[in-house]
DNA sequence: ACTCGGCTGTGATCAAAGTCACAACCGGTC
DNA sequence: GACCGGTTGTGACTTTGATCACAGCCGAGT
């Protein structure tokens, strides 16, 4: 049986609750590089990460892809569609290869209206992603290196969320760390250099990339 | 009696559960400039606006401010520090005289739990804002004129709700709206003044800056 | 009427990151 | 091994908006 208590979101339900949200659940395997939603998708139903990173992004009026958050292990996505009954706001897209559970929605949209503490846990992941994507706000005002610094900080927490956030990072080619930190890539290349050359980051066998807790970097740069 | 069927968030309340709500409630009333909330503030409450605009903010690393969001009639806040427990994340301050209804935490916290109407409203609330964040955060990386276009509908419809975003928008000192869209003033200054001269924007008595809909600007900058 | 403080407009300069261009490289595959 | 596509590093130049500086203005207070 499958094992809903790593969710947060679950974690207050009954055994035979968690049970009536698994009926006719699927195990969904995508490929790193795969959609996994497309904005302007109808269909429903919750995705629970258990395996993998995935961004969630959105297309710009130049065409320009804007990355708004990571997903990994023990998150989850497509429950604003449910909540709001209006078609996906964003693309997910699988960075890495990505095991998932699709739940069906009617059974979540039922149990959302007969039990509160179910609602009202979803109510703090949505508080947390609000307060998560304000923070990025805040730092997307500063400079390239801080960008890119946080956007480690973040892959290496999503890919364990256990772990520091100086455990190793998934090799990603760097036309994805701009995307994910708003860059350019030869700007990505660049600010990467330094931040190697300065002791911040480093290479580990395979291309994967570490962040160097230099003295818990004081909150440099 | 106060009136809690225009915020949506208590729409599927009954009667009674509304007073249980306002009970012990009061009405508060702030002159521009005045901070609402205090970011590591711990008191609890939920603030129900009624008239005036407010902005929440931040203050980044190098002591920029950052502004996330705007409240207005019909909007509400406090509901995260009540929902997490935690302290503020965030400072509100008034940009016009404001008034505004304070709710006691306990009863909605009883009803939170009582009532999945009122969580899943909740829910709901927190990921439309989500998804307000979220486009908010794609336009940020557009020119400074989209950024300060979007500040200013967004001034418009925040101030009246029901009327088009060519609605007339309260004075601000330029400060004000180089803050709103993350500007420094000077760069303000200039853009505005090339919109006027576009004819994209127009200066009403008293200083009221207003935005003209030539054509719905075809999505142009 | 005078002054003072905050607001506004605008020029000059600067810095950061985007853009363009290209060479080297790496891992497949035929 | 030769070729190819996708990746990486880096130099040269451009663009955008921040910063600095200052002048004119308006309104409040004395």
């Amino acid at each position: 049986m499958l094992d809903l208590a790593s969710y947060a979101l679950f974690a207050d339900l009954r055994q035979e609750q968690c049970c009536q949200l698994l009926d006719q659940h699927r195990v969904l395997r995508f490929m790193a590089g795969r959609p996994l939603l497309h904005e302007q998708d109808d269909g429903q139903g919750l995705f629970l990460f258990r395996q993998g990173i995935a961004k969630v992004r959105s297309i710009d009026v130049e065409g320009q892809e804007v990355v708004l958050s990571l997903l990994g292990p023990g998150d989850l996505c497509g429950e604003m569609a449910i909540l709001q009954g209006a078609p996906r706001s964003a693309d997910v897209i699988c960075l890495t290869d990505c095991e998932l559970v699709l739940l069906r929605a009617a059974p979540f949209q039922a149990l959302l209206h007969q039990e509160p503490r179910l609602a009202l846990a979803l109510a703090r992941l949505e508080a947390r992603r609000l307060q998560n994507l304000n923070r990025r706000f805040v730092r997307r005002e500063s400079s390239a290196a801080a960008r890119l610094l946080q956007v480690l900080e973040d892959l290496a927490t999503r890919t364990a969320p256990e772990a520091p956030p100086t455990a190793p990072i998934p090799p990603l080619p760097q036309r994805e760390l701009a995307a994910l930190s708003g860059l350019a890539r030869e700007t990505a290349s660049r600010t990467l250099a330094r931040l190697r050359r300065q002791g911040l980051v480093e290479q580990m066998p395979g291309g994967r990339l570490r962040l160097v807790n230099r003295e818990q970097r004081g909150g440099r740069v």
